[in-house]
RNA sequence: GGGCAGGUGGCAGAGAGGUUAUGCGCGGGACUGCAGAUCCCGUUUACUCGGGUUCGACUCCCGACCUGCCCUCCA
């Protein structure tokens, strides 16, 4: 099996990758919490990590991908609050939507999708361990995990717990000890939902549902976890610290996080106004185009999102789907394409190096280019080449299968090339009109006219 | 104040101790009823600054400056 490396955000380097089981891969990537639609931030990390699953699959890794929904929290129960309606309801409207927008970007689903609502039993046992290793204590309803009893809290942020003392801002709460320590379970106050536990009538802190879930489909030591940068610290952190006070066991060996998306600089925040929901987008652009804008940056970067990056991305996927249609006219029979063995190297050894997207669509754009000048035997073998690579990006025109549209469009095109000769200019230009509004594009070429679907 | 991630050509954005990234844009040419696409050529000494290591650094080391994020909820 290819050698695998990826950045480890614990150490700080990049580590040949080695599953816990040998050809397995255990991966729990940390969904969204449901109290709003999904914004192009939650987009970039679905995304990313959905290439990433994927590449591991076609290098024949077996993989376990959990992806949880938060379906209770605060800030859940604030916004239901605000609206006068059920928190749950809500929390379950927002994680179906969240779910058909990542559809509708071609995400696959993670082979398990658990939410913290249905694994109560599994959050109040894990709590139960971790008291009774003593790194945590109950106080009146609530439980806090205790982070001067964990001597590496800190590791995966990198700080240390004297330095976040010294920089003040934490929550005033008498119920703490510390004021660093955070809630493994909260006591339910009037109106709120809640679940009985040894503590009384509450509801689980933010951090520990994860840590329950993610042991509870992949085991104690998961090989990769991630989500997005700004869940390093606390999330993260405090997961690590809570797992491993239970278990006593490395909890995760690699520590993914994906880059933060900007809009003019500055971090989307609803505060800014500078928020974007996938469900807009998406009316405007094509999900290939949002995947390729994504692949075409380094997953660990922050990402500047903007219109132009996007249209640009717009015209890398007409190029593609282009070139795509152009063999599809010309391929042969017998598919035969060493320059593809090549480029194959090429795109995986780039992905197989932490996952470098943005190298390895470099290799697939010059490819691309190359094909363009195929035929037969060859732009055969690129078209299988192209739609193997698809597995991995899945960047190409979907129900691309010749049936009766496919020879209805033909025979539009036959008629159309026909009026040209007689010079009906009028009708041809209408023809093409037409069909564009139904968005297929035509082009006229020195081999004969090709389509392409927008 | 502390931690983290960066600063690359007109723009986006990889990479690497000495060899063209890639794409977009722009200019010229070919082709063309028009449009688009495609093809060819060009866009000359891009790599924040200052030191150091080296035969040689944009690439390694040290320092400075700048930007963003995290340290309160966030993918």
């Amino acid at each position: 099996m290819r050698t695998v490396y990826i950045h480890d955000t614990l150490s700080g380097e990049k580590k040949e990758f080695k599953p816990v089981h040998e050809g397995r891969v255990g991966m729990y990537v940390c969904g969204p919490t449901t109290y709003d639609y999904a914004h192009i931030g939650h987009a970039r990390v679905a995304i990313m990590y959905d290439v990433f699953r994927r590449f591991l699959e076609y290098i024949d890794y077996d993989v376990l991908m959990v992806s949880n929904i938060t379906d209770i929290d605060d800030k859940i129960i604030n916004k239901a609050n605000e609206r006068g309606i059920d928190p749950i309801e809500m929390a379950h409207y927002y994680a179906r939507e969240y779910l058909k927008d990542m559809d509708n970007l071609r995400v696959r689903r993670a082979n398990i999708i658990p939410k913290a609502t249905r694994h109560m039993d599994e959050i109040i046992e894990l709590i139960k361990k971790i008291i009774a290793n003593g790194y945590a204590y109950e106080s009146k309803g609530d439980v806090y995990f205790s982070v001067s009893k964990f001597k590496e809290y800190g590791k995966l942020s990198h700080r240390r717990v004297e330095e976040m003392m010294a920089g003040a801002r934490v929550e005033v709460n008498e119920k703490k000890r510390e004021p660093l320590d955070f809630a493994l379970w909260k006591g339910a106050k009037e109106g709120e939902p809640w679940w009985s536990s040894p503590w009384g009538p509450g509801r689980p802190g933010w951090h520990i549902e994860c840590s329950a879930m993610s042991m509870r489909y992949i085991g104690e030591t998961l090989d990769i976890h991630g989500g997005g940068a700004d869940l390093i610290f606390p999330h993260h952190e405090n997961e690590i610290a809570q797992s491993e006070a239970a278990t006593g066991k490395r909890f995760v060996n690699y520590w993914m996080h994906v880059g933060l998306v900007r809009f003019e600089k500055e971090k989307m925040s609803k505060s800014i106004g500078n928020v974007f929901l996938v469900r807009d987008l998406l009316k405007k652009y094509p999900p290939e185009a949002i995947r390729i804008m994504y692949l075409n940056a380094h997953y660990r970067k922050p990402y500047e999102f903007n219109e132009q990056n996007l249209s640009e991305a717009l015209i890398l996927m007409e190029k593609i789907n282009a070139t795509y249609a152009h063999l599809r006219s010309v391929a042969s029979e017998e598919p035969e394409c060493e320059i593809c063995n090549e480029y194959e190297e090429k795109i995986l050894n780039a992905l197989a190096d932490d996952f470098n997207t943005r190298e390895a669509m470099s290799h697939y754009l010059e490819f691309i280019a190359k094909a363009r000048n195929m035929s037969g035997a060859e732009a055969a073998g690129a078209l299988q080449f192209m739609e193997k690579m698809d597995g991995i990006f899945d960047i190409l025109p979907h129900n691309s299968n010749a049936g009766l549209e496919e020879r209805l469009i033909d025979l539009v095109l036959e008629i159309r090339t026909k009026m040209r000769k007689e010079k009906r200019y009028d009708i041809a230009d209408w023809l093409r009109d037409s069909l564009a509004e139904m968005g297929i594009k035509i082009e006229d070429t020195k081999d004969g006219v090709r389509w392409y679907r927008v």
